[in-house]
DNA sequence: GTAGGGTTAG
């Protein structure tokens, strides 16, 4: 562009920053704001939440705060990306608690809301088990004239599915059609996952069966079942459907193989397990973290240390990243 | 140009 003599703009440095950030290289993107600055254009406020959102990603919530301050400093105004990102960023660094005050603070100062922190907050007050908290801040939306969305009543179908009360997941699910709100995949995941989890794993197959005849299907809800078929023992019905995902168009992937090695070492079938990594190499998957996880725990509890390190080197070998503090717990211990 | 929900481990 700059050869060609076109003018690069905020919106062009904002591209390259948030692409850069998002793919790990916060310094190359700070960089880039420091370029922009010789050039004589000014970080605005999109630039400084893109910013902020990949620092508390990489759980530097120090380097958000001082970001966030520098930001005030220089009067860029925060916005409703802003709010959602700090909401966001502080709950999922385990400061929820922080996160709910600091949005009662935007509400007492009278400052826009949107939908997204209240998402957000409902989730993580769902996750923590406090539905009766993510019901209050649902009840406070409508009074805020904010009309509660799919990711709104998802998350908490989501919430009471986890925590095995799948009348109320029905409930909501039942308030969510009256106000015509068409269900997607993510919501029956959702509900197919706390079937498994209360032992309706029969129930949840019936749910795949009418998504399939529907053409609604993906690979998140066949490992949904696959893991809740392990979940009631029945492994044989899990590696059948493990195949059957074939036939029907939709690739395996490296959670299919995570949720089965998980299952093969809690049985006591560490070669077997062992069998299924080697599987997922051959198909040209790299095992992740959890896979190397998954089987080195495992096997540093219940076989011999040359195993072990047996199979951590074959790992490496192939190309895996281990997971540093599997590694250093288990592994490193034994050289 | 930036933000939100679903599967797998410890």
């Amino acid at each position: 562009m700059i050869k060609a003599g076109i003018e690069c703009n905020i919106r062009t440095y904002t591209t390259l920053i948030d692409g850069y950030a998002r793919r790990g290289s916060l310094e190359e993107a700070l960089r880039l704001c420091d370029e922009m600055v010789e050039r004589g254009l000014m970080p605005n406020t999109v630039i400084y939440n893109s910013i902020i959102h990949w620092l508390y990603t990489e759980e530097d919530v120090e380097g958000a705060s001082s970001l966030l301050l520098d930001m005030i400093d220089k009067r860029l105004n925060p916005d409703q990306f802003t709010y959602s990102i700090l909401t966001k960023g502080l709950c999922r660094n385990g400061y929820v608690k922080q996160a709910l005050e600091f949005y009662n603070n935007v509400l007492e100062k009278h400052l826009i809301e949107d939908k997204f922190s209240y998402n957000i907050l409902i989730n993580n007050l769902c996750r923590k088990g406090n539905l009766t908290g993510a019901k209050q801040l649902l009840c406070r939306m409508f009074v805020r004239g904010l009309i509660p969305d799919l990711v709104t009543y998802g998350t908490l179908i989501d919430g009471y599915c986890k925590e095995g009360n799948i009348e109320s997941a029905v409930q909501v699910y039942e308030n969510m059609i009256k106000v015509e709100e068409k269900p997607n995949l993510v919501i029956y995941n959702s509900i197919i996952n706390g079937l498994c989890k209360e032992a309706s794993v029969d129930v949840a197959k019936c749910l795949l069966d009418a998504l399939q005849k529907m053409r609604l299907l993906e690979v998140i809800t066949f490992n949904t079942l696959i893991n809740g078929y392990c979940i009631s023992g029945k492994f044989a019905e899990a590696f059948a459907l493990f195949s059957e995902m074939r036939n029907v168009g939709i690739l395996v992937n490296k959670a299919s193989y995570n949720i089965l090695i998980n299952f093969m070492c809690k049985s006591g079938c560490y070669q077997q397990a062992r069998e299924l990594m080697k599987m997922m190499i051959l198909r040209g998957m790299v095992p992740d973290a959890i896979t190397y996880t998954t089987l080195v725990t495992n096997f540093s509890k219940n076989c011999r240390p040359e195993e072990l390190i047996d199979l951590h080197d074959y790992m490496v070998l192939k190309g895996v990243i281990p997971d540093r503090q599997t590694y250093k717990a288990t592994v490193y211990p034994l050289l």
